[in-house]
DNA sequence: GTGAAAGCGCTAACAA
DNA sequence: TTGTTAGCGCTTTCAC
């Protein structure tokens, strides 16, 4: 900067002005400047920026697996958004580790980021003191809980479940298997909560031998669904709490020698873009990433630097999408066949 | 940190002694200064640190389209090797867009990158020149060209091309359709040219009325598929340009009513996670995204945040992985049906 | 309209 | 072993 000061022929302060477009510098003056930027391909050195003025711009994104498409897609749009205000976004990938999110959090402080984004619902009482005690605004994940400097943005399951189960009984589905997340989390109970009330809503017994738990990705969906075919007493359809889980537990199936949808109907959650590309498309409960990205941002625009504002509570709505994973019930009439559970209809 | 050095009654130039594990200060003083960060859950201003020390740790990645998995695995395994270098990463994706370039290389300049990693294939001119005016080493996608400051990473798409041709040939496919990326870029022209070569070598003939463009997504994919199947003339195996291709192709292939591999052999080329879940299983050229990712680490490790030395030339190998959805070729009888090609065997 | 200068939080050279 | 201080590149107040 002081280069291109000499170099036109001002001092620093003008050339500041000039980058700020600030309205007390003669035309003259200003073109020679930017001319002069131009030519020494000059950028300004945003860290000296943002230490002097203690603005950083920078919102922090912390997602738990980015090999899960829905969260690229989901970075994607908080990203176009953040574009938009003039905020830069600064990613981090916990993978599903504590340690990943420590290291997360240390990075995002570090960084002088403005508000932090977690879209991983687990958040430990070490890591939020963290927060406050720098006053860094933060948006959480479905936990439904909001404080000062501190919103939420929860998913609405119900319209998407109540759809779903109807779809599913409609289809004359009644044993309907659920693979969870993982166990403990919020995201994953209130899920869970969503569809046992669906069940009942629509006069369908909810059987605890048809619940496994995940993990969120495709592993968890495989191993809870070879567990379920291990015994002899079968659901008709299945619902994963998320699209890789969906996946994994068809791909199980078929390894079975099974067929989708005619001998298990399965439905995933998400809409992930993949599920309309595999054969059979998927039919799933679509949470909308952008909507999820806007609610997100708009929950950490609220805040405008400032950790002392109370609060809010955000929702994002979920909706059916049929596609041909689900198909309506037959008579199943099981036999055993070498050893492996076979359906003849 | 004033605050912290207040705290623990030292001067803040012991407090910065003790967070850099200086073996200068004395082992009771250090303790007392570490437990009072640690209440006070102090973390160092990072930008201050930049500015003073003139060094960021940070290593700008630049992708063309964070919604190929490809890229997130990459991005993955990028960063993880990153946090082990103490390296942190700033991710920028640039939807394919001159402008999204634009903005991303700008917002590595202004956040004083140590070294850009552009896992796209174009560069401007003028890109360039704003990278070495201000000594920021680069580290280029397959571009094959090397220079001060300037390294590049290229696809040896040969290994995995030439077994690739070898199965088809094996599979007596000799009319294979090829489905390239967007025209005019490197990464597309090297592996179309080793497509070609690999033809030559196993004695089939390239015929041009089986090339179509893509653009590296599933669109192309699915247009230049449509594109091909309008014709009487079809070829027996679709080689995309990449998996998304391919799998756009794939999809478009069933909606005419075909099947695969039955109909038409397909294969791809990244060998990304979701190869292996769609049915068929599909048949791909591999190209490790953790050795591409270590390649364009240690690419920038090598210029040590100088950007004097003269680059050099990686290379990452690719190799076929043959899983169902390429076949024997089968004797096709065409006829017309309704107006939409049908094959029968 | 423009320039001089203080200071953001930190590091490192030098002093004590 | 610890403290003092200059200065990294920028913004902004105040003076001209």
């Amino acid at each position: 900067m002081e280069e291109i000061a000499r170099m036109a022929k001002v001092s620093i302060a003008t050339v500041s002005r000039v980058m700020h477009n600030s309205p007390l510098v003669s035309e003259p003056t200003a073109d020679r400047v930017r001319k002069v930027m131009e030519k020494a391909r000059y950028f300004p050195n945003n860290t000296a920026t943002s230490l002097k003025s203690g603005i950083s711009h920078i919102y922090g994104l912390i997602i738990p697996d980015i090999t899960n498409p829905f969260f690229p897609e989901l970075v994607k749009a908080f990203e176009s958004i953040a574009v938009k205000e003039n905020q830069e976004v600064l990613l981090a990938n916990t993978d599903f580790h504590p340690d990943g999110m420590r290291l997360s959090i240390r990075r995002m402080l570090t960084r002088q980021v403005e508000g932090i984004a977690l879209m991983v619902s687990e958040l430990s009482e070490e890591t939020a003191e963290s927060l406050t005690k720098n006053r860094i605004p933060l948006v959480t994940f479905d936990r439904r809980f909001t404080d000062r400097g501190m919103s939420d943005v929860a998913i609405d399951n119900w319209p998407g479940l109540d759809q779903a189960i109807e779809h599913l009984k409609h289809l004359r589905h009644t044993r309907i298997a659920y693979i969870g997340g993982t166990p403990g989390e919020p995201v994953t109970d209130h899920r869970f909560r969503a569809f046992v009330r669906a069940l009942k809503k629509h006069d369908l017994v909810y059987y605890p031998e048809f619940f496994r738990a995940g993990d969120w990705r495709i592993h968890g969906g495989e191993t809870a669904m070879a567990d379920l075919l291990s015994h002899q007493n079968l659901p008709t359809a299945i619902f994963g709490v998320n699209d890789l889980t969906a996946i994994g537990a068809m791909r199980v199936i078929r390894e079975h020698g099974y067929s989708i949808p005619e001998d298990f109907s399965v439905m995933g959650f998400d809409g992930i873009d993949f599920t309309e590309l595999f054969v059979p498309r998927i039919t799933t409960v679509e949470l909308s990433r952008k909507e999820l990205a806007a609610a997100f941002f708009h929950a950490l625009a609220h805040f405008e630097r400032s950790a002392d504002k109370p609060g809010k509570q955000y929702a994002v709505k979920t909706r059916l999408v049929v596609r041909e994973s689900t198909t309506r019930v037959r008579k199943q009439e099981k036999i055993r066949l070498g050893g492996t559970v076979r359906l003849r209809t």
